[in-house]
DNA sequence: ACTTGACTTGAAGCGCACTTCAACTTCAAG
DNA sequence: CTTGAAGTTGAAGTGCGCTTCAAGTCAAGT
């Protein structure tokens, strides 16, 4: 059961809560690398599931992975992800849920006002025209992004 | 130039910010509907402009296309909103941002407790398992939902 | 050696919300 | 009546993040 120091696919999908067809898909995409066996099978090095746990909290801040191959691709193998590099990426995170969080508070309060109105109107209704009151939370242009789903690793977890 | 009291698919993508093409679309989808002229051209009632000012504010709250058409056929025109309707469809959309922001508010304060640890643990790291703190704020099954992005309507709307 | 379960690949499919395209028709102004 | 903008259709394409499939190969226990 201990195999030396490599992981199998199926042993790091087990670990690390994604399907084995998405680690195979995160390395094509270079998100993640693998030796092979002289076979041709994937080994993976245990230092793979720290960057999918990574990878796992990026997409939960609402990250495409794109984004997620850039900030990867700036803390080389993540063997030593600086206190200050963390420090950089959790601040830029935090930015992004706090807006994030305020389009959906400036959201929540249009509709609060719209409660009394019922008007829906297209040109003034606070809920059909979020933009003015996002805006004025943020110097973005007005456009305020929001992740899909929160994605939680599975039972099963790191063991 | 005022044409009586149709207008067409062009006019509506005009004041509603909605592409043509996303009208044709929620026709298809039975979100919207509208009369033909002779030749088979679209002649869309003014009350579509509600229909779609709700349709985008349902959007913006994170609502599927599914969900919004459940919602639209509960108000079976749109043509009385029932201040009673409203205030029922409200709530609930509050209810759903509430969850929204309380998810994300759970993930900041996660990642805020992260830039001590720089740990990223995928058994105890908070940001790669946001499940335990969200589950706390709400009783769902543990999926908290959250909008792909807010939409807006394009520079000339409703006049 | 054999078996069996894990693994490999490229290609295709999915879900959502649309957009784009090509080929053709209609509407309305002049 | 002519013309050109605007409209019509079904089919296919897009983007993202995967999943599924078929057909075949590898690894490891007995």
């Amino acid at each position: 059961m201990d195999s030396k120091q490599l992981l199998t696919v199926s042993e790091v999908a087990r670990r690390s809560g994604f399907a084995a067809s998405a680690l195979r898909y995160y390395e094509r995409e270079g998100l993640i690398t693998a030796s092979r066996t002289g076979g041709g099978q994937r080994r993976f090095e245990r230092s793979v599931l720290r960057r999918l746990a990574f990878i796992r909290a990026a997409r939960n801040v609402g990250l495409s992975l794109d984004e997620i191959r850039v900030e990867l691709a700036e803390l080389p193998e993540l063997r030593t992800p600086t206190r200050a590099d963390w420090g950089r990426i959790s601040r830029s995170w935090r930015r992004r849920l706090d807006e994030q969080i305020e389009a959906l508070q400036a959201l929540r309060d249009g509709l609060q006002s719209c409660i009394g109105c019922g008007c829906l109107s297209l040109r003034s209704c606070a809920m059909s025209n979020p933009g003015d009151a996002v805006a004025a939370g943020s110097d973005q242009a007005g456009a305020a992004f929001l992740p899909p789903l929160l994605r939680r690793a599975p039972e099963g977890d790191d063991r």
